[in-house]
DNA sequence: CGACTCATTGACGTAGCTCAAGGTATGTGG
DNA sequence: CCACATACCTTGAGCTACGTCAATGAGTCG
């Protein structure tokens, strides 16, 4: 049984030496730097070679929200053919230095007409995505501040709770459509219970069981 | 440039004539019954020839989340492979008598690999669904009720304010988030100005541009 | 060392929730 | 056709979770 994701990485992967073969144009992103014009539509589509990228909005009344994370062997954004008003508000910026494969629309189409695999793996991503969507829409919306930090928490740590958490409390809040101010009250009352370690850019785990506790039952 | 819906009908429509010539159960649902087992992974997808769905979510504090409408012409839910933890939550019912076609998803498996325009329209589909809740998670939540109120009902009305919306003031509050009592004190706001008229289970619009003024950037 | 960015805590305001009470259409059985 | 029940709708009062503003501390980097 699935329960969403914030990062997507490695769906991709399978694919690695088909995209590479196939016609595409080999790009490099800087740190910092946006993979495509806010505002306009989106005209490629990238497989990532190396590196990360954020995906987020920006409110206009000054509120980001952070809406998922794309690493290395996936593709971002998903493939399709028309374009949506929101689409002009998401921007997507790369967190570190990339390396991607870029395919203009009629190009990826070419491969998911030929390529029966690749087309599965498309839908599935989209699954994936929807499922992170209405896991916001219809059950966190719903949950108060510190049950939703606690289910961010446990399904950022992934199973995994020893490796920490390397985001700062203003990413976490912007993820969560909290203020940082109250991220960080809820964070507080965690590391009271002994649940977590705070440090500048780190979170760390220290009871997952007790975190566990905290979460509703969707989460886990 | 394409906004959000809230309601599916009629995309799968050119498959009409191809979908009854595959393997099927034709069936039918009474109003008021559901598409599947609440609490059960859903096996089996829909192509609906008549009646009008509701897919929602109860959240544990009592609270409903209404996601979408489906009516004639669309398949649901999309088609898709692996299990995810949300959907145990959601529910589809029948607001009306429904007749449908039933796939299993290995028989839509065949078609989607076999028909190429097929594939092209799940892919598009689920572009549309993700539109709908990205508009939620990155814009609705921010905005006041007011303007929530304002950008649904512009949405519902779709460009055909005469015809008025049939919900009740439940359904419209479920499908924002929003409390019942909430959404009567926006839209009393909104007859106060002269821009609603309101009535049991019926709303018209009687100043579309009004309406329109009050609405977010993203929404129109 | 100075200048960042990141994190913490307190004080205060408010949007939207719950609770509660009452009003108004619609449907049903006698 | 009336009496009654059952939605559905409206409005007020009070509460509270969370947002904003502001001040301060604590790592990190050039």
């Amino acid at each position: 049984m699935l329960t969403p994701r914030y990062l997507f990485a490695g769906d991709f992967q399978a694919f690695h030496d088909y995209f590479c073969e196939q016609p595409h144009l080999r790009k490099r992103f800087a740190k910092g730097s946006c993979l495509w014009r806010p505002g306009q539509p989106c005209e490629a589509i990238h497989y990532i070679l190396s590196g990360m990228a954020m995906n987020y909005a920006d409110h206009e009344s000054g509120r980001r929200k952070i809406i998922s994370f794309h690493g290395a062997g996936t593709v971002f954004p998903g493939y399709h053919q028309t374009d949506y008003r929101i689409e002009l508000s998401l921007v997507t910026t790369a967190l570190t230095d990339m390396e991607v494969l870029e395919f203009t629309i009629p190009q990826f189409r070419a491969m998911f007409e030929s390529n029966t695999a690749l087309s599965e793996q498309v839908v599935s991503w989209y699954a994936m995505y929807v499922n992170r969507l209405l896991f916001e829409t219809v059950h966190q919306e719903y949950n108060s501040s510190l049950v939703r930090i606690s289910n961010l928490l446990y399904l950022l740590a992934a199973g995994q709770p020893e490796k920490g958490i390397e985001m700062t409390q203003e990413e976490l809040s912007d993820l969560l459509g909290l203020s940082r101010v109250q991220l960080t009250r809820g964070l507080s009352a965690l590391r009271q219970r002994g649940i977590v370690t705070t440090a500048r850019g780190r979170l760390r785990i220290k009871d997952p069981a007790a975190l566990a506790q905290l979460c509703s039952s969707e989460t886990i």
